[in-house]
DNA sequence: CTCAGACATTGACATCTGTCGATATTGACA
DNA sequence: TGTCAATATCGACAGATGTCAATGTCTGAG
């Protein structure tokens, strides 16, 4: 076939785009990325982690969560799940109560790529 | 009434609970950064500002950004709106095309708030 | 004025999400 | 072993969300 030797111009008319500097995020990262942004887009969830974060040692147990939220236990439970499959946090089962943890560096890594693909002109 | 009186303990023990060491972030603030993350929280919103961002001068026109990410011309008008009102892009309308811009700070500004908030041991 | 093209809006639909009540599971303790 | 308390899971429901086809709106050209 001949055919790619045609100039396949479609001819727009040099209208209204402007010429990319960089490449975009790819689809997969996207993906990723927009999974852990989806665990964070909540203002209960966001509520929670800054709870843990206000704890000693940025840990805490369901019992010091449930009333400051102001949700039902199963709610809780069910956020609290959304967050460390998320990879935000972690769960500590000792004994009876469940100690729910910061991951150290998880939203460094989230504003980081942030940061990287959505700030104009960031490089690498 | 005289019930004020009785010392409501409820004696739990002493058991599970850690001390807080600063307050959480507010009931209000949540739902404010909850809907910017809302907004972000979506493969195609983010590919939209990562193509946004990698275009001369952080700038592009609708027709730069329907094939790009394969999605219908209502739809991605659509997710451009969802950003225009979540304050991190602009519109502006020259002739029969329309631009879209990345505001500078918007994303800052989250990240930001998400480090203020969310990280252990950050105090203001 | 009429037409064509770029973009926005509408309406409809399937899917996802947040919430709760009810129930199951697990560990401590008598 | 049996009971109690803390937490997780299940089932159901209302509301939000992403997507597209069809249509509307506006601008520039002729």
């Amino acid at each position: 076939m001949a055919l790619d030797l045609l100039p396949v111009v479609s001819a727009t008319g040099g209208a209204c785009c402007t010429p990319l500097t960089r490449d975009a995020i790819t689809e997969q990262a996207a993906v990723g990325l927009s999974q852990v942004l989806k665990a964070l887009a909540d203002p209960a969830r966001l509520r929670l982690l800054s709870l843990i974060a206000s704890h000693d040692g940025a840990e805490a147990c369901v019992c010091d969560l449930t009333e400051p939220v102001g949700l039902s236990q199963p709610t809780v439970s069910h956020h609290l799940k959304v967050l460390v499959d998320a990879g935000l946090v972690t769960r500590d089962k000792r004994g009876v109560w469940a100690y729910y943890a910061l991951v150290p560096g998880a939203l460094d890594a989230v504003t980081h790529q942030l940061g990287t693909h959505l700030t104009a002109g960031a490089a690498s």
